[in-house]
DNA sequence: TTGTTAACTAAACATCGTTAACTAAGGGAT
DNA sequence: ATCCCTTAGTTAACGATGTTTAGTTAACAA
């Protein structure tokens, strides 16, 4: 009666397979860059039998994608030790933009590139919201312990509001990095003096005064 | 003589005709979506006569782009009126909002897209640097009256890291929006609102305390 | 009239994502 | 032991893509 289970092993097996490889792929050459032939011939299968564990190119990265966004939760949850909740903030910014810088093609796939609409499966479910799994709950958590704390301004009372400001403030040095970084037109500041000035800057524009 | 004169203004129609075309179908389908054999079909030519005048797709959106970039210079020359010169950085980051708000697709080839390194010609470097013409440029100025003014933070004395830092925050909440709107991952708060507070958030976090 | 140049085309190439039709192998039921 | 069905995998092909090559055609200069 084993036989079933083995069966089941032996097929996730090579669906990590074709993910392990689209992924190393993915990682140099970009969503564009890598074709199904390419990810096919990497494990030496035929170019179809990707098909049979995805439905199509998209899905095949739109599940990379999904572990990423596991993977950057798990690495917020090792960061962000402090007990200043404000500093707490800063250091989820600062761990997102490593992961930015660490992996662009990935970022770029995750954070820059428009999907189709999809709606959440019963696995979405389960991680949505949940800090532990969910990249953007971990940050709401943290910025409702500032808000509790009434370290932010009287006036700035919903969580999910500033930290899609967060978001976006940390995202734009990261994603203007990733498409603009060898454009002569600008004189670029160093990335790392960007990305901790922006930090600096909203966060200062976003607590309370000290009186 | 006017021969030569003739066919040169002929073949600058064509070139206009073939730009024409791909803006308008790039506007509604993005740089992914069109094919040079639909460009080709708009204006009624055969796909390779294209490469007459462009040496590739690349290139001929990388042309688009350029006259975009003038565009946003345009459009940032008839706003920015204010006399105070950090509600004029403030509406320069509203008029770039609404920019990449009605012009997605423009805005995603023109600020989320690597593209190949490519050293200026003659006519970048003239471009380049000139307010009128350079919106980034256009933003510079704006910011360093304001350093003049002594309006910013006494640490911050640099037009460029802080016009790449408001770029980045205003580029964060657009390119966020165009890339995850339709994420039911995150619960988005309006764009305006989003936009409105990065602008109220970043200038609090940059200006000098009053007294 | 001839030769040259420049705009444009037709056909083809290589590659892409994807589908359809098949093979081959293994296990369950008779 | 035989039959059948499921399933992983293949081969071949389709339609579309960006681009190249080898022409054609027409206007001009001599």
């Amino acid at each position: 009666m084993g036989v079933k289970e083995r069966r089941a092993r032996e097929k996730s097996e090579t669906r990590d397979k074709i993910l392990d490889a689209a992924r190393e792929l993915f990682v140099t050459e970009g969503y564009e860059g890598v074709s199904m032939r390419r990810v096919a011939e990497k494990i030496e299968y035929s170019p179809t039998a990707i098909y049979v564990y995805f439905a199509d190119k998209q899905e095949l990265f739109h599940e990379l994608c999904q572990q990423d966004y596991a993977r950057l939760a798990e690495v917020f949850q090792s960061s962000a030790m402090s007990s200043d909740p404000i500093e707490r903030v800063k250091q989820i910014g600062r761990t997102y933009t490593e992961f930015g810088v660490r992996y662009p093609n990935h970022y770029k796939f995750m954070f820059m590139t428009p999907h189709p609409p999809h709606e959440p499966d019963e696995e979405d479910r389960e991680v949505m919201g949940n800090p532990e799994v969910d990249a953007y709950a971990f940050l709401k958590r943290a910025v409702q312990r500032a808000i509790d704390a009434e370290r932010f301004r009287e006036e700035l009372q919903d969580a999910e509001l500033i930290s899609q400001t967060l978001w976006a403030a940390v995202h734009g040095v990261i994603a203007l990095n990733i498409a603009k970084c060898s454009d002569p037109w600008v004189d670029w500041r160093p990335l790392q003096q960007r990305a901790e000035i922006m930090l600096d800057v909203t966060l200062r524009g976003l607590v309370r005064e000290v009186k």
